[in-house]
DNA sequence: TATTCGCAAGTTTTT
DNA sequence: CTTGCGAATA
């Protein structure tokens, strides 16, 4: 891209020898000059995908501090801490030695609310709880208060709190609707949730926006304060917002308004986590006198791939439309694909991908694969070990969410902060020392009883009448060695989780399991002590425990993704915002994935599904491949796919479409759609590898080869797993359950999402039946060609074979492992 | 009362 | 395919 031509060097030395020097602007546009120059006042940024948006921003923050504004006085708070990062690195390199702060919402909160905890009733070593801490803490909570759950989970009660604490609504202003059971549950669980999390010394991550808000609220000269502080406040991915966030933005501009806020009404995908797109789109009506301007021009992508994001983007209502411009290439068409099975699309794309690399001189980091759910990249990461790809899968808190790691971090975050219950629960009994979950509970009593720390209960083991004496014991044992632990509190990060390692016994613990999953364990326990060894180093002066607890708290795995690093990247489109590859696949562009079956309830769900669709496209540089499947091997067997309705909204006819001619192509008006190759239940689900095969294994390099050659394909081991036989009596009820054959409509049947939406609910649809209950001369049924005889049976084990006659459908092959087969019993 | 084993149930996206 | 829960056992 031509925005780098400015080297590090040059731009600051250029900025400061000769401050509005024309190299410094000769890089932007007129709009991004526009954005950059203008430093006071509130303004809008409406940065279209690929619009150089964290380049404004930068350069913006370097403008501001060369024409005199304090570096300190400036902040900028993003979503991830991917582009906070981004933004620091960036900024160093322009102003080197600047101080300007460059945050996420939740870590500048947490860093306020630790100088200012007293005054809201928490002490400055807080631990931020993680959403499934969260919810140990609200089952506690929902224990307190013996209510009836039949009717709403845990799930539904925090979320409904989450939406509360997005609000500002503290449990003593909270006025639960008369009549709503949710309102009612929640209005006893909130408060009480509250006052655990109090106890516990602890904040979720609502609580870290709500009680900052609430804060600035109730003290105005902090407010005031801060304000002036933060003189000069930009926002990133505005539209993303929440409604406390919204409310910080507005606390924090009330008299110095100087404040940008960057975003794209089309990229809000976050919606589902209370973000309001008012926010961004009713801006203007918020602060007076705003400036807007439009970044249009886009540096990223092709015309080809441009024009299908705004294809699909223009069939949502609740936008402000908006034209993308650019000045770069057509490229190649868009491909559309469509495959049979997941297994051969992931395939065939690790195939092209190595191809590209061989011939095209492409690099693994040119690619990336991006999807709707984490489960879709099971398949892909399959095929790219098989062809020896080398790619890395950006999770989401993979790390940090393993058992191992979680039960060490829980012990330090005790070590931290005493008062910890979750934690301390955590850990009581890890490795075992004979506590269970009774003596757990009476200690907990205890701490709530008498308003105690968790920790402080514990100490008082003998006090508690319930307790044996035994009991007691162990727990001064424990009590004891935590004590021990906490003489090395103030040593470096590394060496106390090294001694919680020793002092618990926790890694010999683990390698005595002997299993191979236990190595796996301790493994990451050591590249746990590795990574706080890296934190150590990196923070000399601001580290200790504290510190490396909120960043692990707050970081997730997506920001350790290294683009330099050679690898394919696979990842969801969610965590692929902001981020740009040269040629990108999206896959399981599916009605159900994409859009997802949950969010396609109401068009404001389904707009934010086009959406998160849009941000996918643009993420793509100059080669772009959109595909699904006819069928996926889904909850319990394989079903069939409709097409995601987005693909319907894009210009085909602009595109490269492979789509095989499928069942849900044809209305009825082709003579003769159907031939074998069409067919997709004549291949059944799993594709012809076999690593064994000769013509297949030089294709597998050294490293791809899986340990265990049972494992060669994922279903092997599927099929491995299933019980040798269903039970005889319940085989008999499900057929009965089926959808009489006889009703089934002669082919071509033109399969609706209804049909399976219906199919679905009635849980009745094609179900697995274990290929050996098949036997010769028996009648089964087959959704498209109704019922028919086993002339012929052939094979075993997964290659089992039926011929199946169906009468004036002729007969058919099937191999049952993956047939939609079932017994239908004769008359 | 603790531990272990087996089975069931629930699986979007993330700070 | 994981985690969570319940029953059986030590």
């Amino acid at each position: 891209m031509h925005l780098s031509i400015l080297s590090p060097h040059a731009a600051s030395n250029q900025m400061f020898d000769e401050p509005d020097s024309h190299e410094f602007l000769k890089s932007l546009n007129p709009e991004q000059q526009a954005a950059v120059l203008q430093v006071d006042g509130p303004m809008l940024i409406l940065a279209g995908p690929g619009s150089g948006k964290t380049r404004v921003i930068t350069h913006r923050i370097a403008h501001m501090i060369h024409s005199g504004i304090d570096s300190r006085n400036i902040v900028a708070l993003t979503f991830t801490n991917k582009a906070a990062d981004e933004m620091k690195n960036r900024l160093s390199e322009m102003v080197p030695g600047h101080r300007a702060t460059a945050s996420t919402f939740h870590r500048f909160c947490s860093r306020l609310l630790r100088v200012y905890a007293p005054q809201i009733g928490l002490s400055e070593n807080f631990t931020i709880y993680d959403t499934s801490d969260s919810k140990k803490l609200f089952k506690q909570a929902i224990g307190e208060t013996e209510l009836d759950l039949r009717h709403y989970s845990i799930a539904n009660i925090s979320q409904e709190v989450s939406n509360l604490k997005n609000r500002g609504i503290m449990p003593d202003t909270f006025e639960p609707k008369p009549g709503n059971y949710l309102h009612r549950i929640v209005s006893s669980v909130y408060p009480q949730y509250q006052k655990l999390l109090q106890l516990a010394n602890g904040v979720d991550f609502d609580d870290l926006l709500m009680l900052t808000g609430q804060l600035l609220i109730e003290n105005d000269d902090l407010r005031a304060s801060l304000d002036s502080r933060f003189s000069h406040m930009m926002v990133d991915e505005y539209q993303d917002t929440n409604l406390a966030q919204y409310r910080l933005v507005r606390l924090l501009n009330r008299d110095y308004p100087n404040l940008a806020v960057t975003g794209d009404p089309d990229q809000s995908i976050y919606g589902w986590r209370g973000a309001t797109l008012s926010n961004i789109l009713e801006f203007e009506r918020d602060f007076q006198n705003v400036r807007i301007v439009r970044l249009e021009q886009n540096y990223r992508s092709t015309k080809s791939i441009l024009s299908v994001a705004d294809m699909l983007i223009a069939n949502n209502f609740r936008r402000k439309p908006k034209a993308l411009r650019t000045d770069n290439a057509r490229g190649e068409p868009v491909s559309l694909v469509g495959y049979r099975n997941p297994e051969i699309e992931a395939n065939e794309i690790a195939e092209s991908i190595r191809h590209a690399i061989r011939k095209e001189n492409r690099r693994p980091n040119d690619f990336a694969i991006l999807y709707r759910t984490n489960a879709l990249s099971r398949a892909l990461e399959h095929a790219l070990r098989i062809h020896g790809v080398p790619y890395q899968v950006v999770q989401g808190l993979e790390f940090y969410q393993r058992r191992e790691i979680k039960d060490l971090l829980a012990f330090t975050h005790l070590i931290n902060n005493p008062a910890d219950a979750i934690a301390f629960e955590r850990v009581i009994n890890v490795p075992t020392r004979g506590i269970g979950a009774k003596t757990v509970e009476k200690i907990r009593r205890y701490s709530i009883d008498n308003r105690v720390q968790i920790t402080e209960a514990a100490r008082r083991a003998g006090l508690i009448d319930s307790l044996a004496k035994s009991t007691a014991t162990k727990i001064s044992k424990f009590v004891a060695m935590y004590d021990r632990i906490c003489e090395s509190r103030d040593l470096p990060v590394a060496e106390i989780i090294q001694k919680i390692i020793d002092q618990t016994g926790y890694r010999d613990w683990l390698i005595e399991a002997g299993t191979e999953e236990a190595h796996e364990r301790a493994n990451n326990i050591d590249e746990l002590v590795v990574a706080a060894a890296e934190f150590d180093r990196q923070h000399p002066e601001d580290g200790g425990l504290e510190a490396f607890l909120e960043q692990a708290a707050l970081v997730n795995d997506t920001d350790a993704w290294e683009s330099a690093s050679e690898f394919v990247t696979l990842l969801t489109i969610h965590s692929s915002k902001g981020l740009e590859f040269p040629c990108v696949y999206i896959i399981g562009l599916e009605d159900g994935i994409l859009p997802h079956e949950r969010s396609s309830s109401n068009d404001d769900e389904l707009e934010e599904e086009r959406r998160l669709l849009f941000v996918g496209i643009t993420r793509a540089q100059d080669r772009l491949q959109l595909s699904r499947c006819e069928s996926r091997y889904r909850k319990n067997g394989y079903w069939p796919c409709i097409a995601s309705r987005f693909l319907m909204e894009l210009p085909r006819d602009e595109m490269n479409v492979h789509e095989p001619r499928s069942i849900n192509d044809y209305g009825g008006d082709e003579e003769e759609p159907w031939s074998k190759d069409l067919d997709p239940w004549l291949h059944d689900g799993v594709p012809e590898i076999d690593i064994n095969d000769d013509t297949v294994r030089e294709h597998v390099s050294e490293f791809a080869k899986p340990k265990n050659p049972a494992n060669k394909i994922p279903q092997t081991k599927i099929l491995q797993t299933q019980s040798p036989l269903p039970k005889g009596s319940q085989q008999n009820d499900d057929s009965r359950e089926q959808p009489s054959y006889e009703d089934v409509p002669k082919f071509p049947r033109l399969v609706t999402a209804a049909d399976l939406a219906k199919e679905q609910e009635a849980g009745t649809a094609i179900r697995k039946i274990h290929p050996e209950v098949f036997k010769l001369g028996m009648r089964v049924g087959h959704p498209l060609y109704g019922t028919g005889v086993i002339s012929e049976l052939s094979g075993s084990g997964l290659k089992k074979t039926a011929h199946v006659d169906f009468g004036e459908y002729g007969c058919r092959r099937f191999r049952l492992s993956h047939s939609p087969l079932l017994p239908v019993e004769s008359e």
